[in-house]
DNA sequence: ACAGTTCTTGAAACCGCTGTCAAAGAATAG
DNA sequence: CTATTCTTTGACAGCGGTTTCAAGAACTGT
């Protein structure tokens, strides 16, 4: 448990002062050769690693950005959190999570934290931390949002192409001939649920097709609510041929239902996700869904961070779309 | 971009010392009520968060444990994650994420960031640093390690009953009839991976089954490698009537190719998984596989540290395994 | 009323590192 | 050989907290 050597040691051991050796270790100061070489010598002697919290203190700047995620195990947010850290990569800066967990409380607790360890940079990782909060806390340091919208702060947002995508899915459905699909929505009060509704009605009404509401179920994106709601579904009795589920988690659940009631897919029912999860490409069979990056989401959240410490506009791309056709989805049968 | 308030901020207002400041904000040592009243506030009204970094420096302690992970994509070190997290929480720690993609710069370097920043522990989710540099890096600071093995440094190593938990696996599907069983491994350096085969080999022998080298097949852990696995095994052209595999997500890429070849599941041929990930249970039809809980374990992890970390011992217990059967085992043809 | 305690409190030092500043040394010019 | 400029360097003052220390205030008991 010998104590971490400090600058003052290698600069004892190196024959300069701390202010030399400081200089070596930024780099951004000229030192005679000789010396510098000493210096080097000793920390690599003493095995040295700079103080980083001393560092930061010193500087005003942590190098770290904070993360307020709220979940740390879905699918979802691990390939969002993947993004975030190869967009990171090679900027000096470091990610710190912190998860909500969906609760108001705990996710404006991990937001303390954050802040308290003065992180230089937020990136909001969905959940329901008040549009005006996060407004204050985008005077005090940089922030992007990744799946939420923030209102007067929409170039801080990162914006995908909901509409478009689930549009896509949908008239890709339509052309197979079927009629009679059944939507499974997020939840509600999300924009990209919202979004992604829109494109399943537009695809619908484009192509002279009623909207049907009995057709129409909500659920929370998780894969037991796609369950759920497919079983409500069945309940009302309405006949149909195909469901666009708003994630591809829901998917999940709508495909266990349908093995479940003996249900072939693609055969008897064709069914479209939404996200491409990196899961997708193994269910059985593979599933047809709208590719939405979450690793590009998180990649250019991060790098649109980078621009803003720079001082430069977020210049955030918005997310193309892109639909994936697999093997859940099927021309209706005649 | 006003600057954040400071304790002298604070005591200004308040019209104390800094000193008391750091009184009522650490309230380790007594304080007049009143004065005590007019700093909480001022800090209040100036909606002051004390600077952790500057507390970090002056204590010595930064409050954060680093986790050294390998991905931040996997299902699997998802729940490692949250299990930590959870585990972690009310300690007053937090946790901070670095990951080394399974390549040892990237271990090296994201461990050396970690001790960088002066984390007060260090959690090892698997990897390959050597042990001779873990077994160092715990004289520093207190070490606990997961989903890998630290020669000398057994009790500080979460350990799991993966060879029970294959056992009861492997005899599950011997009771169901079974006699020809595969077995997809994952990376043979990777001690899970050889405990699980040994409990392959030991069922079998144990029931007076011979252990045909044919029906083995060496994975990587991931979904692609279970499907390629068994385009081997197939090729082989050995017959088995179920296949084994060393952990979930190959149990997926299995299932995939079982799929493709129009082989159809649990009825031809039975699979059986390991871990038992949060998606096993909407797989179609939902896995059979060996429970051991990553959430338990990252818990567990969680606590042994803090537990070091209050200079006890670590008292990891070891984590059981447990038989989950759900769809896709079935009693062998006749 | 006085010596002896017990509370409270501010000044000052420190945690480890960095930037500023002025001085010393080296190099160049005249 | 002196005047001038350019390098290179160490001393020092923070960054924002915490803790030690000694002093002043407020009690205590006799």
């Amino acid at each position: 448990m010998s104590k971490q050597p400090t600058v003052s040691d290698i600069a004892r051991l190196a024959h300069v002062s701390p202010s030399t050796v400081s200089r070596v270790l930024t780099g951004n100061s000229r030192v005679h050769p000789a010396k510098s070489a000493a210096v080097l010598a000793a920390i690599e002697q003493l095995n040295f690693r700079p103080n980083l919290t001393a560092r930061a203190l010193a500087l005003g700047k942590s190098m770290v950005i904070g993360i307020l995620t709220q979940s740390m195990m879905s699918q979802f947010y691990g390939e969002l959190a993947q993004g975030i850290e190869d967009g990171l990569a090679g900027s000096g800066y470091q990610g710190v999570f912190a998860s909500g967990h969906w609760e108001s409380l705990d996710e404006q607790a991990a937001l303390d934290i954050l802040l308290a360890r003065q992180v230089d940079g937020l990136i909001v990782l969905g959940g329901y931390h008040p549009d005006t909060a996060l407004r204050a806390i985008n005077k005090q340091i940089p922030l992007i949002a990744v799946g939420r919208h923030i209102e007067g702060l929409e170039d801080h947002c990162i914006r995908v192409e909901n509409a478009s995508g689930s549009f896509q899915a949908v008239r890709h459905l339509i052309d197979l001939g079927h009629r009679r699909i059944a939507h499974i929505g997020g939840i509600p009060s999300h924009l990209d649920a919202c979004e992604r509704q829109r494109g399943y009605t537009e695809a619908l009404t484009s192509a002279g097709l009623a909207v049907d509401e009995r057709l129409i179920v909500e659920g929370n994106f998780t894969e037991q609510s796609g369950l759920l709601a497919l079983e409500t579904l069945l309940a009302r009795g309405s006949h149909f041929t195909a469901i666009f589920a708003a994630n591809d988690q829901m998917a999940y659940g709508i495909r266990l239902g349908l093995y479940r009631r003996g249900l072939r897919v693609p055969d008897d029912i064709s069914l479209v996700g939404f996200d491409d999860l990196l899961g997708s490409v193994y269910t059985t069979p593979p599933l047809t869904t709208v590719r939405q990056s979450m690793l590009e989401q998180g990649r250019q959240a991060a790098r649109g961070l980078l621009r803003l410490l720079a001082n430069e506009p977020p210049a955030l791309p918005s997310i193309t779309t892109e639909l994936v056709i697999r093997e859940t989805t099927a021309r209706v049968r005649g």
